[in-house]
Order: C-alpha cells, then structure tokens, then sequence
DNA sequence: ATGAGGATCGTCT
DNA sequence: GACGATCCTCATT
C-alpha cells in the first residue's frame, strides 16, 4: 500500500479512489469507500495547496512520510482530512472530499443528523470527517498501521473515473485534479471559488 | 431547485 | 486583520 502512494499526486488521487478509510471507535467501527479525492501538489506549482508557502506549522506534517494523515480546519468549522503522499519533502497531499459508508452506517448517521438519505452520510470533505469521526486528535495519524485507530487500505476501485476542476479554491482552477467515480451518487456538489455556481452534476 | 447568508477560528500576512 | 480545500438553514422560484 506505501507504494502505492509514491507516485505522481494526481497519479496517487485517482488510485485513492474505491479505497476504504476506517475508523475504530470506543462506539464502534466505520468505513467509508473514497469516490472523490482532491490532488494538492507541495511542488511549487499549486498556489490552491496549504503546502504551497513550504513547511509552515500547519502543513509541516504535509512534508513529512507518506501516509500520515493531514487535518485541517475549515472555515472555523469544520475539520477535513488528506493523506499525506509522494517521497517525504515533497509536501503532497491527497484530500478525501467524499465517500459511501460501508461499514457501520447506523452509528455514521448518529454522527450525521442532518443527513436525511445514506448518500449524504459523507458526502463533501466535512461531512466525511464528521461520519468517521475524524478530528483534531488524529493529527499525523498514521494510516498505513495496523494498530491506528484511522486507516487506509485497498478496497475495489472504481470501474471509470472522472476528472475536473477542484472545489472551492480561487487559484489553479485550471488544473483538472478533483476525481470522482464516474456516476457515483455520493460525489459532492461542485462549487468554485467557495461560491455556489449553476453547473450541471458531474458527467456520468 | 436554487441561492443567500451565517457560523466561527486557526493560520498566515 | 483578513480569509478560507464547508455545511446548514431559510427564503424564494
């Protein structure tokens, strides 16, 4: 699995996709099957990446091993969550914006009130983390141990996957590194610019 | 179905 | 001191 996040960022993004993150808990256990990812390149070039002014406190775990896992929090409310990729220094990082629940569905609809149907459990990067239970004290988890109460391991990848724009950021909007398999139901809105836009749901 | 606005605070300039 | 890699509620079409 470590191997398999050496490559490329967006390389790396794709194959995230159809992988299962898992969360052990004192109630209980959760997995979510990624269906979109983000790619954030800590090589100079990405100016949407928190990597992007270098290892700063915050996205100093970015530069770190692979594997590990970078939390964040957004918008003074909420925490979202990456896998931390490519050779150490490198400062790549994968974020995981959405997923089904396949294990546990029961106890990720308790964490997720507002979610009326099983699609939106972990539907948008937040949501994900709140339906998992990730939070600040999983900072630098490592993902890739089996003793980790967070993992990540192989699941079925996806049959097709699409790529496009990624989501809420103002810079780089050019790069096509949002991918989503194509026609799954959990994938999230698409938005730029952190503004909602009148465009059609993702192709297939 | 779509859009506006608010919540709320860590991080970096 | 400004700005988000967002989500939810409420109002209007």
């Amino acid at each position: 699995m470590e191997a398999d996040l050496l490559g490329p960022v967006d390389v790396v993004g794709r194959a995230l996709l159809g992988c299962w993150v898992v969360t052990d808990r004192p109630e209980g256990q959760v997995a979510v099957r990624l269906t979109e990812v983000e790619a954030y390149s800590g090589e100079g070039e990405d100016p949407a990446s928190h990597a992007h002014r270098g290892p700063t406190p915050r996205a100093a775990i970015m530069f770190g091993p692979p594997g590990r896992l970078y939390v964040y929090f957004s918008y003074g409310v909420h925490w979202c969550a990456n896998v931390v990729v490519g050779p150490p220094g490198r400062g790549s990082a994968v974020l995981l914006r959405a997923g089904e629940v396949v294990v546990g569905e029961e106890l990720a609809a308790s964490r997720r009130p507002a979610a009326k149907v099983p699609r939106d459990l972990a539907r948008g990067p937040a949501r994900l983390t709140q339906a998992l239970a990730i939070g600040p004290g999983d900072r630098d988890a490592h993902l890739l141990e089996a003793s980790s109460p967070v993992r990540l391991h192989r699941g079925t990848p996806p049959a097709a996957v699409s790529a496009g724009p990624r989501v809420g950021i103002s810079v780089a909007t050019d790069l096509p590194w949002r991918f989503w398999e194509t026609g799954a139901s959990s994938v999230s809105a698409f938005r730029a610019g952190g503004k909602a836009r009148r465009r059609p749901a993702p192709p297939g």
